[in-house]
DNA sequence: CGCGAGCTTGACGTTGTTCAACTAGAGTGG
DNA sequence: CCACTCTAGTTGAACAACGTCAAGCTCGCG
C-alpha cells in the first residue's frame, strides 16, 4: 500500500540530500510545486528497468535496493541506498528510459521530482549540474570497480568485499543484522545463494566471522580485507 | 616514439568528434590554443589507471583500447575506441584520477586539450555540457552491460558478444581480420585465453563461425546472436 | 639458423552451479 | 487450535564449466 504524504515543504525540508544544498530558495520553490512523495512496504518496486524514466528522486527514508535483471531470472545488486540520497536512472540523458530497478527493502519513502523541472534547474545552475555529474561519475567509478570485482575474484572475495560494503557503508556497526534476506545478499556478491551459504559456513568455521541466524559478526576485520583484496 | 605534429586547426579540423559541433568559433579556438597532438605506437600507454587526470581527449585516428587492470595482473577490456571519440576520465569530476587506462592497438593520434579549458566551456556552454553528460551516462549504461554480461552469461555467450561486438561496431564487416591479439580478445570477453580458444574451436567445428588465423567470418548470425542473448 | 613471442592444444584440478532434499517459521483456512 | 501451505534458509552430492599448467607449434626477426 502507497500512502500520501506531503510532510514538509522543500525550503525547510530536513530530509534532503546535500545536492539541494546548491540551490536558491526560489529553485526548491519550482522543485517543490513540482513533486510527490509516495512511501513504499518492503519488496515493493519504486521504479523498474526499462519504464521511461519521467522523474528523479530523493530517497528520504528507509532502505532500498538497487538492482538489474539479468538472464535466466537472475538478478543482480548493485548497491543498497540509505537516506538521503539523490537517485537519477542512468539514462536520463541517453534514451530516457531506466536502466535498472529500485525496489525497497524496509519501509521507505521517496520524493519524485518531476524531469523537466530537474532538468530545468540542471541547465540553469551550474554548482547543481556540476554536482549532478559528480554524483553520475560516483555511479560510473562505482560499477567499473563492481565489474572487475564480480568478474576476477573469487567466491570468497566477493563475499567479504559484500560483508565489509554492508558493515561499513550500509549499517555502520560490526555486529550487524542483515537486512537483507541470504539470497539478497548472494546477488549483492554476484553468485548463487548456495556456493554463498558453502562460504560462509567455511568463514564461520574458521572463526574469520560468526552468523547466527540473520546476525553477523566480522571477527578478524584484517584478514577479511585481504582476502576482499587478493580477489 | 611519438612524434609531435598540428596538422590542422580546431575550427577548421574535419577529425573533430560530434562533440565540438556545439562550440561556437571563439570556443575552438580557446580549445587550439590549449592542445597539443601526440601520435602512438601499438602498445604504447595513451593514459594509466591511477594517474591524475590532466587533460580529455580527441581520439583522431588508429585504433585503441580501453581497459582496466585487476586482480593478479588480470586485465578487463571495457571497449575499444576507433576516430572519432571524445574521452574523459571517468574521474574527472570525482577524484581528478584516471579509473582506466588506455593503450593504442594501431598506431593512433590522440589530441589533447587541457582539462581547465574543457572545464570553462562546460560551464559556460550548456548544449555541449549536455553532450558531455550524454557521453558519460553511455559510459555509465555500457559498463552496467557489461557488468551482467560478465557476471551471468556461459563463456560462448560472452565470446559470441565480443566477435559479434567487433564485426558491428569496430570493424563493419563481416568477415573481419581480427586486429588486436587473441589474449587481447579473451581479455574483452572477460575470461582465459585457453578457455576461448576451446570456444572458438567449437564454434568453428560447429560452423557457427569459421577462423583462419586472426581472418574470423562469423557465418550464422541468427543462431551466433541467439547465443550471445541467450546467456 | 636460432630465438622469442604469440598461438594452440590437451590433461587436470578446482570452483561454483544445479539439483534435490530437508528444516523451520509465518501465514491461512477449516 | 490444528493441519496445510508457502517461503526462506540450509545442506550435501553430482556435475559441468572454467582456469591453470605444461607442452608443443608457428612465424617473423635478428
Amino acid at each position: 500500500m502507497s500512502d500520501f504524504v506531503l510532510n514538509s515543504h522543500c525550503v525547510n525540508c530536513c530530509k534532503r540530500s546535500p545536492i539541494f544544498e546548491f540551490l536558491s530558495e526560489k529553485e526548491l520553490q519550482l522543485i517543490n510545486d513540482h513533486r510527490h512523495e509516495v512511501v513504499y512496504s518492503p519488496g515493493e518496486t519504486i521504479f523498474k528497468q526499462g519504464v521511461a524514466c519521467t522523474h528523479v528522486l530523493s530517497f528520504t527514508s528507509g532502505l532500498a535496493k538497487i538492482h538489474m535483471e539479468g538472464y535466466e531470472g537472475k538478478n543482480l545488486i548493485l548497491r543498497l541506498v540509505k537516506p538521503v540520497e539523490f537517485i537519477t536512472g542512468a539514462g536520463i540523458f541517453v534514451n530516457e528510459r531506466h536502466h535498472y530497478s529500485v525496489t525497497a527493502v524496509d519501509k521507505s519513502c521517496v520524493c519524485f521530482i518531476e524531469k523537466d523541472t530537474f532538468m530545468t534547474i540542471l541547465s540553469s545552475n551550474k554548482k547543481f549540474c556540476a554536482e549532478f555529474m559528480t554524483l553520475t561519475q560516483q555511479t560510473l567509478i562505482h560499477s567499473l570497480h563492481k565489474l572487475i570485482s564480480l568478474n576476477q575474484k573469487h567466491s570468497q572475495g566477493k563475499i567479504a568485499e559484500a560483508l565489509i560494503y554492508l558493515s561499513k557503508e550500509i549499517y555502520q556497526s560490526n555486529p550487524f543484522k542483515l537486512g537483507i534476506s541470504k539470497l539478497e545478499l548472494a546477488e549483492l556478491a554476484g553468485m548463487s545463494k548456495e556456493g554463498m551459504f558453502k562460504i560462509l559456513r567455511e568463514f564461520d568455521k574458521e572463526k574469520i566471522i560468526s552468523m547466527e541466524g540473520s546476525k553477523i559478526e566480522i571477527l578478524n576485520l584484517d584478514l577479511f580485507s585481504q582476502i576482499s583484496n587478493k580477489g
